[in-house]
DNA sequence: GTTCCGATTGTCT
DNA sequence: GACAATCGGAACA
């Protein structure tokens, strides 16, 4: 049973910083099919996209969690509350958008990988004109970036596969800790695994 | 169809 | 100074 039946929640209700405070694994999975929200003026127009893919990153044990290498600058609001926005600049080209998960002092998070139309992190918060004004913020409507309900999608309809881009992170690589509601990416391109060209050039 | 590669900058060593 | 939780386009098959 999901949080939102315990909770009976309906769809189109902004999700509180209680749900985050969970396992990272469990809501990511629970994400698919709720709704990313954005609204950039406090009278301006609100975007929602539907979550399809997401990433869990589950804590300081985790090698491929940035926060595996202890606290700092960077990573500190991994270290806080649930529910507040994580977002970095990836290759120094793409921004990353995570939710802050488990407890404070527990570092974790879900990486939202596909919404709407976007099927990769970077088209995702490029085409919601997410960044780093985000960062540190709680995901609540009055901060222009938080999440609602959506439906509830069925085990039968996610696939769950390795991360993508962690190569580095030995015995963690191949957690299946990444959920793809699969009828909403049907004519999307997944997400190719695919390692970095230093790692290539290093093995051969 | 697949594979390769550069872009570009914050972060950590 | 090395490298990164990516992407789009070019080159090749």
């Amino acid at each position: 049973m999901s949080w939102r039946q315990l909770e009976s929640m309906a769809p189109g209700e902004v999700l509180p910083p209680e749900f985050f405070a969970r396992s990272a694994l469990q809501v990511a999975r629970e994400l698919l099919g709720d709704y990313l929200c954005l609204r950039e003026h406090p009278h301006g127009p609100v975007h929602r996209w539907v979550i399809h893919e997401t990433e869990a990153y589950t804590g300081p044990d985790d090698k491929a969690c940035h926060a595996a290498k202890g606290l700092t600058p960077r990573t500190q609001v991994m270290f806080g509350a649930p529910g507040h926005w994580y977002i970095y600049l990836c290759y120094g080209v793409h921004w990353m958008a995570n939710i802050v998960c488990e407890r404070q002092d527990h570092p974790a998070a879900v990486l939202l990988r596909g919404a709407g139309h976007a099927d990769g992190p970077g088209k995702l918060t490029k085409g919601l004109g997410i960044g780093k004004q985000h960062h540190g913020k709680l995901a609540v409507p009055a901060n222009g970036l938080w999440i609602e309900t959506g439906e509830d999608v069925p085990d039968k309809a996610v696939d769950v596969t390795p991360r993508i881009g962690i190569a580095y992170a030995e015995e963690w690589v191949e957690k299946p800790f990444r959920f793809i509601w699969r009828e909403a990416t049907h004519d999307l391109k997944p997400a190719k695994w695919r390692p970095t060209k230093k790692k290539r050039a290093r093995n051969r």
